[in-house]
DNA sequence: TTTTGAGTTCAAATATATTTGAACAAAGAG
DNA sequence: CTCTTTGTTCAAATATATTTGAACTCAAAA
């Protein structure tokens, strides 16, 4: 069943325009322009769209549409459809500011955090150890620095979801 | 006139470590590693550096060094000190979260958002030229999302600038 | 059960970004 | 003025990240 209506055509020159600006967005965040390629299309598309889509239309391999969909699927930036027309999987994107960043900053920031913290205190432990002078008063005064930017951090992220909600 | 009470020794493991932070760190942002390197090293260090110790102490080429400096101080995360014993240049840290986190909105941040926004106008143009039909109007509103987006960040990044100030 | 088609995986190929090092510029010392 | 030392620049080398494509899994259809 050749379906001459849909996408199988190439970007309009205004669907690259848009395409072209996520890809610029999501390079600011460090992800992959095939990201941001994926994402702008799905963006600026009235209906859901399969990954078979994704390759005609992109020009981009399986291989880069499918890895490229779990990671936006990650971030919950993107969502299946309810369309499932047969076997096939429509995705669609969740366009809502406040839950693109609050997915960001779960996936991609708080892990540091995390780790940063874990990191911090076993160097804390190295400072303690360490005979008690000048220099590692210095040392402990710098983590001590290190320890309020990472709170500082928890206090404004939560903040930041809140003020993108409203 | 060999210095032997300066820092030309290797890396004390602290030392080692706090620099891998600074590293990941920078690693989140988007920047080079010895990035992270250099200001790591500053950071931990109780007296101003020079370009050539940061060569010898870390290990790295001086145009490695050379251009870290450089993209530090355009940060605003590092300045020269005071000291200038002789014609060599010594370089401290700027270690005020708030002016940190300034320096990367203004230099890598608002860069992007200007450049979007203009873009954005663009592509309004080209919906404002299509002909009018469901299409076009959807386009519009996606558009129009974008806009509001970008807004958001105009509001936020201040507000996020203020908070970390206190 | 076998066949078909959608989607995933991962090692190799490619593309992108960073680092190096040698040539160069600038400025004080002799 | 010339020599030395400090630092910069940039093309080539290297390292890192992304993309591809062929082999694979899985599930539904025949």
């Amino acid at each position: 069943m050749a379906d001459g209506n849909r996408s199988e055509k190439a970007l309009s020159d205004f669907e690259s325009q848009v395409i072209e600006f996520f890809c610029d967005g999501v390079k600011i965040l460090g992800l992959p322009k095939s990201i941001g390629e994926i994402y702008g299309l799905l963006f600026i598309s009235p209906d859901p769209i399969s990954l078979d889509d994704l390759v005609c239309r992109l020009g981009i391999s399986k291989g880069s549409a499918s890895q490229g969909l779990r990671s936006l699927r990650e971030l919950g930036a993107v969502r299946e459809a309810e369309v499932t027309s047969g076997r096939r999987v429509y995705y669609e994107p969740d366009v809502e500011l406040k839950r693109l960043v609050g997915g960001f900053i779960k996936e991609q920031v708080r892990p540091h955090l995390s780790s940063g913290e874990e990191k911090l205190d076993s160097l804390k432990k190295m400072v303690g150890d360490m005979p008690g002078d000048v220099r590692s008063d210095f040392y402990a005064g710098r983590l001590e620095r290190l320890s309020r930017w990472s709170s500082r951090a928890k206090v404004v992220l939560p903040l930041l979801q809140k003020f993108l909600g409203s």
